[in-house]
RNA sequence: UCCCCGGUAGCUCAGUCGGUAGAGCGGGUGGCUGUUAACCACUUGGUCGGCGGUUCGAGUCCGUCCCGGGGAGCCA
């Protein structure tokens, strides 16, 4: 039997041939005399059937022993049919097994979070997560293409540093050699912020990591982060910036992932409103006046939490960026608003639909004096950071910057309840297996 | 680190007032020519998270430890 191999993603061009398919069995069912197979090969499902009276014993009998996850190859007669989800059936001559699986021990019934995270390595089999991974693949090509249509440059930024730039608590610490303690980056930003003096508008995109204590859905120790640093932008080009970025990646996601958006169950509404209409904005100030007003007991001066985001998110309805928050809450970095000194240049992206934050962005302090001074402000060492206060010596420019976490993002767009499922093997703080 | 919830068959769970350990799914056997998480019959399957305590008797009550889940803080 000399069939051609073809992907069932291309099957629909093969109708009346006789095709091979190689690839797994996601599940059977059988009706004695008529075996219905549920095929798969990493580019979709199809059906294979097999009647008794159009094969041998010997592939008939094959058919009746394979078990579920065993890998394949089957050779049969693509055909149109309309009881089949996908439009195609295969009507099947031959079927070769690759590896007998005994005992899979994910079934098609139900199962707990805890016993699928232990088994992560084969729940990506599943067709939930496929389509989730695909999205992401998605998400992950909608942001190197907008980059890359908008002049900006890649510039990937290192993972091992020396020092810290938010604060030393939460890093993973590792021996560097002989030159003591490094750390796994939790942002790259800082040297980004040295490469616009090269390039002008930069991004990178890597892995980033936190040892916060966090054992929440929108938490990981590892997670992938988009970050952009742009010469001469002001806050308000920044956010204009993220907000074209957020709604391309969602457009591309809803046109390219259509048949991923059906598995996942998504109520694709709220996204389509997302991309056609402009985000929300507030500043910190605003927003906490109307969380008072709704009875929240937060004060003027604190910080906005998880459920003070979902209150402000569901009030609008939609993305809202919450501005120039109380210098006193964020990073030494950020940029004095020079009509209210208390407040800095800044502004956290609040996803809708209860997904939280899924950007960080501030407009930097550009003046070498008045960053200094806020160094000494956070008691942060100015030695560790020659190189980067240095920049602010020669050619110094007004500049801005966000990060965006591809999981949260990927999260949203998909709905699902828990960023863990967003990457292929989360790193969590009870969970490092497999 | 703190608060809340949970741990019973391979998986998902039920287990009343403290009184013989249960179901569905999976596995096995048989049946079924259009199944869609197929179905039907039979069958298999237990260190009730560990240790200690109360009791004639503990899956159940008490103490303690371990493991997991969600949340707070912090953040993308």
């Amino acid at each position: 039997m000399n069939a051609p191999w073809v992907y069932i993603s291309s099957v629909g061009q093969y109708t009346g041939q006789t095709v091979c398919i190689k690839g797994w069995l996601y599940n059977k069912r059988s009706s004695g005399k008529i075996h219905f197979l549920q095929l798969r090969d990493g580019t979709g499902f199809i059906q294979g059937v097999m009647a008794k009276n159009e094969v041998d014993e010997a592939t008939f009998s094959a058919a009746d022993r394979i078990t579920q996850e065993s890998s394949l190859m089957v050779t049969g007669l693509v055909r149109e049919d309309k009881r089949a989800p996908s439009g195609y059936e295969l009507s099947l001559v031959s079927l070769e097994p690759v590896q007998h699986t005994t005992d899979y021990p994910i079934t098609p019934k139900e199962h707990g979070t805890a016993f699928l995270m232990e088994n992560r390595h084969l729940w990506l089999r599943s067709s939930k997560q496929r389509a989730l991974h695909r999205l992401r693949n998605m998400a992950e090509k909608a942001v190197v293409d907008f980059f890359f249509d908008n002049n900006f440059i890649r510039t990937d930024t290192p993972i091992l540093t020396a020092t810290a730039a938010e604060g030393t608590s939460n890093l993973f610490a590792t021996q560097y050699y002989d030159l003591g303690t490094a750390y796994l980056a939790q942002t790259g930003q800082l040297y980004l912020e040295a490469a616009i003096f090269s390039h002008g508008l930069v991004y990178n995109f890597g892995p980033t990591f936190r040892a916060e204590k966090s054992k929440t859905r929108r938490h990981l120790s590892e997670f992938w982060m988009v970050e952009a640093e742009e010469a001469y932008y002001d806050n308000d080009d920044n956010i204009a910036l993220q907000e074209r970025l957020v709604q391309y990646m969602i457009g591309r996601c809803l046109e390219g992932c259509r048949e991923e958006l059906k598995v996942l169950e998504r109520d694709t509404a709220k996204l389509e409103e997302a991309v056609n209409a402009p985000f929300a904005r507030t500043t910190y100030d605003d927003a906490v006046n109307l969380l008072q007003g709704m009875g929240n007991p937060i004060q003027m001066g604190d910080d906005i939490g998880g459920d003070e985001e979902t209150a402000i998110s569901r009030h609008f309805g939609k993305p809202v960026f919450v501005m120039n928050y109380p210098k006193k809450i964020k990073a030494f970095y950020m940029k004095e608003d020079p009509q209210n000194p208390e407040r800095v240049k800044c502004a956290d992206l609040i996803a809708s639909e209860g997904y939280g934050e899924i950007i960080g962005g501030s407009q930097r302090e550009e003046d070498y004096d008045k960053l200094l001074e806020r160094m000494q402000q956070f008691d942060i060492p100015v030695e560790p950071y020659r190189w980067y206060v240095d920049l602010r010596k020669y050619g110094s420019v007004p500049h801005s910057g966000f990060g965006l976490g591809i999981e949260r993002t990927v999260s949203w767009i998909a709905g699902i309840s828990h960023v863990r499922e967003a990457v292929l093997f989360p790193r969590m703080l009870y969970r490092i297996y497999p």
